[in-house]
DNA sequence: CTTCTCGGTTAGGATTCACTAACGGTTAGC
DNA sequence: GCTAACCGTTAGTGAATCCTAACCGAGAAG
């Protein structure tokens, strides 16, 4: 078990394959062949990565009768994104911190 | 030379150890000791989580006498969110389009 | 000059990860 | 009932990764 939990979003975003993966997920819901026949791996490959991301909540599952069709989930990227972007501004406010040492603040 | 060029920021991002220290230094430069004292990991660790960060050009080094400073840099963050905010914004794209071939919409 | 602290580098081990290959289960169509 | 297509799962291998421990170089303080 790997309780990485907060952790799993970013490292399912570290493999090359599965940002290409979300890529084209983000375009439009895709199911597994398709994504497969689009991508230089194989399929038991591309379900496993489907797995990581479905465990990772950024990709959510829905059967269409014999073949399961899976979509990206727009919240679980945005917060990554919000988690970034706290980075950013945090880095701002640290930048603009040293920066006021040289001069005063202005409103 | 590492042929994931883009790809590094995710992987360096990839480990809970290098997002701490990413987070830590959002608040302000900090040097290597001071890094490791607050993590629950060496000071070799942190030197060579630094070095990944270096070279996937999220922070930027800069001598102070006999202590390295280090700290973050808001560009390559800002450039990952912005990769972010483009699947977002594409998979909401994708999802008006299922939409609209819906008749029923509800605010 | 000597000593002390700080930082980077290397070697080595243990863990984790990504991929292929083979199998079993499920649904559509004859 | 039977065939065909599609999908998920389980070994198993090879590579990449993260960590500690030990060594060495560079400045500051005495």
């Amino acid at each position: 078990m790997n309780p990485n939990r907060e952790g799993d979003g970013w490292s399912a975003l570290a493999d090359g394959t599965r940002r290409a993966i979300v890529s084209r997920l983000a375009d439009g819901p895709q199911a597994v062949g398709q994504l497969a026949a689009g991508l230089p791996v194989s399929r038991s490959a591309v379900s496993q990565h489907l797995k990581v991301l479905k465990d990772a909540g950024l990709v959510s599952e829905r059967a269409a009768g014999t073949r399961r069709v899976y979509r990206l989930n727009p919240t679980a990227v945005a917060a990554l994104r919000d988690q970034l972007d706290t980075f950013w501004q945090r880095a701002l406010a640290s930048y603009v911190e040293v920066a006021g040492q040289a001069t005063e603040e202005s409103p």
